[in-house]
DNA sequence: TCAACATTTCAAGGATTGTAGAAATATGGA
DNA sequence: TCCATATTTCTACAATCCTTGAAATGTTGA
């Protein structure tokens, strides 16, 4: 992953909206969700759930599809992990010692 | 982590001077980094880095001691260790496969 | 084709963040 | 104590980001 990419990427994740919306879509999986229902669960107008999806998608964070009236988002796991492992690859350079205790817990 | 404090690590990651002085450190290791070296090595002006690492502390991604004259900066791994696993844990939350692909490049 | 719906785009204003340089603070040695 | 060094704090300004509401776009069914 490019530093610019992941740059944005950090971007996107430090506004709580955005942070909720990419849960929201995360726990959604494949099916994703339309724009006006993510509009609805994080409580916030039209226009802006849709400022806030573009600049997640943007950052490689989410995906957008049409389908029928609706534009349906779903998370990019791709985008995710990339950005995992961009922090763990990148940011704790050849010191194991950081990341360790953070895989170790998910088995 | 709370959110609050992952909101903060990942603003704190989003600007590029300050991704650059947490990988410095990273790779600094537990010795660190006084101020003014790190303000030379990423070429900004003291105050300008001290305005970046006390983001990056408020953040708790670094720390900081004083050793005689200067201010001594290391990285907290125990705060990346934390954002590493909010990503996974929170964000991946039931989707391994995001996260799976991230934690299997390590070995 | 027309009306209703779902969503985005636009423009304006407010809020937050980043930068620069000058002044202030803390430390150690002469 | 006084000076030099290392760093932070302050102030002001520029840049970026977020929110809002109105207008525009694209889609479907009558």
């Amino acid at each position: 992953m490019e530093e610019r990419q992941a740059l944005m990427s950090f971007a996107a994740l430090s506004q709580e909206t955005r942070l909720h919306i990419v849960r929201m879509l995360v726990v959604a999986g494949p099916d994703g969700m339309a724009a006006g229902a993510v509009a609805e669960k994080a409580d916030v107008s039209p226009s802006n759930v849709s400022f806030h999806l573009k600049e997640l998608e943007r950052a490689g964070l989410i995906n957008q599809k049409r389908e029928a009236r609706s534009i349906i988002y779903t998370a990019n796991y791709d985008g995710l992990g990339a950005l995992v492992r961009f922090l763990m690859e990148d940011c704790c350079a050849g010191h194991p010692e950081i990341c360790a205790p953070a895989t170790e817990k998910l088995q």
